[in-house]
DNA sequence: CTTGATAGTTCAACTTACTTGAGTTAATGC
DNA sequence: GCATTAACTCAAGTAAGTTGAACTATCAAG
């Protein structure tokens, strides 16, 4: 199997618009609120143009007007900010025992979201079950369907023959699959399929605390351990699409080495519990046994500590993060405290002394990361400037 | 201390000449020799644009025509090949002892390369040095000065203030230096200053083993151990510049963790081989001794076997690339028999049924990797399409 | 309170570089 | 041979950017 390479394409008037709406877009949302010469300045276009995109854009209902804001001398600048309203996108969630659904406007708000069950997880069953979902989440909401930019669709990875696929984590029946032409064949909208742990990522780059990074890695819980990797506001996907499967990296532990995923893992705490009699099958109930302080769960965080610190001085090295953010369905009381306990080795070029903030930190979109990170892969399509690359 | 967020600029007129020169560089490039019409269709430009730019390109003596190719029916088409001498690309190696250049054709041929003495490496002593070295690479070549597009500098990294600042392999006296800007006013060119592990990959891309990869990893052996990192043709390098520092990662050795740096590296090769009593300070000693098949050299070999295969795992299950690329100073007999004994994990996503080539294989660059590295930035930048990216 | 400086914005003319479509050239194959 | 095919060129057309002058709204100095 060979990896399709990136084609860049060439640039003519209509893809040179395109790209630079995207610009345009993407100083809007960055900035929050933004005027038009101000856009001209960074972006190296002239007023003029910056001032037909924009009006183009307010056509289109993607940007609303805010009024003059006075700086200093001189006529106050019309200022201009994303539309909320102007697009919303969808993402999907698969999950073994369940389908999720969001739907997010333009500016990552999330404004419907729910679950749905999953009696088994065959293609057929999540095909007619996504439908039904995305018809619900339009009514419900109101939102009129071609509104909608697109969907991102989140399974767990990793895609493809590997050498981990005996893993039993993924998912059966999709081996030869097209899930891509599937979804978009299901739902009618251009489909992003990504794992979890990338689209934790993305969420956290347009909404949550990942914002102006330019370049940091996302530690997701999910069915195992995920690792996302962003730089320069693109997903490092890696040659087949499996990169981040720190799950498996052989870690040194508190008694030896150790694979990451059987020491830091809801599985793994959920299997030191069960070993002391305790049941815990979901989140809700380790966030309980957690605010009753279970010495049991206590005992199974301070155990991470070590493996989990290697690790990241690992992602450190390997790949000089701004911050390695730690998230996914793991109640946050929990994250907190493995992030206070984390005994992160000196020895790492993150270690500087110029830091502007600590090492590892907890990702801000709470439980449902995933899936409004699939919603938020179409909004980075959507804001990411690039004369066409097809691959 | 912030890093830089790279900007995408507009696209105008001009910019967008300049990326569909590049755009169509690329293709004669990866192709070798190619036609306009072959051309056009791949980049979605007009046959009448691809026709334009390629008579520009003709008349900077960057592409050569080579005459009509017949492939059944049609007009055969006119074949446009690089021009080897349309522009050269310096490419300079600053090592504690010594520095190195190497002068690269457009095609990534090496015209000229020298190797020139340190008395130190202070800064001014550098820029003395590199000074004279550019002058002699000149006259030696008879390459007129305004036919060069640039220069690379490596240097050891890792930049700025780190958490392994102690390591004391990196270059004194530089700590707060605006290096790039130093050697753009020495040699009076643009200059791209990168760390050697990175620029040895990139020289992979354009002339070695990884020419048509869409993501691999590159084990440099240098000072210490260093990975560069290539995804889609461009450096991964982490928010400070620094990614790819992987000799400091702890894995697990033969008698339980250890740095890779100190288990697999040159240093570690001699140090090994000192204790037995074996002085190797270069790599022709080391050469020599492998050919003799010296007991001790060929144990310290079979000892890296299992830290080299678990920090390829790590690699493969991190990064996802299709390869790992094993280089730098270090002979390329030694390199291949690391190579066959080392100890790849089965659990790696790198382990897939349907490979195409080997997980880990020898660079093909040879002793200069990180030289000619270095002057292959310049070439890629110099193909490398995109909308102007301020940082 | 006027007036000059400053900065954002618009208008209209201009420019660049790509596209389009008709026409030309040089092969193949029946 | 002659129709077919494909690459290529020419000339006209078009999209989208730039440029520079004019206009507007605010601040600050006198």
């Amino acid at each position: 199997m060979k990896p399709k390479l990136e084609i860049v394409a060439g640039a003519n008037a209509g893809r040179s618009r395109s790209h630079n709406r995207q610009v345009v877009l993407d100083f809007v949302r960055t900035a929050g609120q933004i005027g038009r010469a101000e856009i001209a300045k960074f972006s190296g276009l002239s007023t003029q143009a910056v001032s037909n995109i924009i009006a183009d854009l307010q056509t289109d209902g993607l940007l609303l007007e805010r009024g003059r804001l006075s700086s200093g001398r001189g006529l106050p600048a019309v200022q201009y900010a994303l539309n909320p309203k102007g697009g919303y996108a969808f993402g999907f969630e698969v999950r073994p025992d369940a389908l999720f659904v969001a739907l997010l406007g333009l500016d990552g708000q999330c404004v419907f979201s729910r679950r749905m069950g999953l009696e088994n997880t065959s293609p057929d069953h999540v095909r007619e079950r996504i439908r039904v979902l995305q018809q619900t989440a339009l009514d419900q909401s109101g939102i009129p369907a071609n509104r909608t930019l697109g969907a991102g669709v989140v399974m767990p990875g990793p895609f493809g023959a590997t050498g981990l696929s005996n893993r039993g984590s993924e998912l059966q029946d999709w081996q030869d699959i097209d899930a891509k032409a599937l979804f978009e064949d299901a739902l009618g909208l251009s489909v992003h399929l990504e794992n979890d742990a990338n689209a934790a990522a993305m969420s956290e780059h347009f909404t949550g605390v990942a914002q102006r990074l330019k370049a940091y890695a996302y530690l997701y819980f999910g069915t195992g351990l995920g690792l996302g990797l962003v730089s320069n506001g693109r997903l490092m996907r890696g040659a087949f699409g499996n990169a981040g499967e720190i799950g498996h990296v052989m870690v040194q532990g508190n008694q030896g080495p150790i694979m990451l995923e059987n020491a830091v893992s809801r599985l793994s705490a959920q299997t030191h519990l069960r070993d002391a009699g305790i049941h815990a099958a979901s989140s809700e109930d380790l966030e309980a046994l957690h605010a009753q302080s279970c010495p049991q769960l206590i005992d199974w965080i301070r155990a991470t500590a070590v493996p989990l610190g290697n690790a990241v001085a690992i992602i450190e090295n390997l790949f000089d993060p701004e911050v390695v953010i730690l998230g996914g369905a793991m109640p946050e009381p929990i994250l907190d405290q493995m992030i206070a306990v984390a005994a992160l080795p000196e020895r790492s070029v993150a270690n500087r002394a110029n830091r502007l903030q600590p090492r590892l930190i907890r990702g801000g979109s709470g439980r449902m990361t995933a899936t409004l990170g699939a919603a938020t892969l179409v909004i980075s399509h959507t804001f990411t400037p690039q004369i066409a690359v097809q691959s």
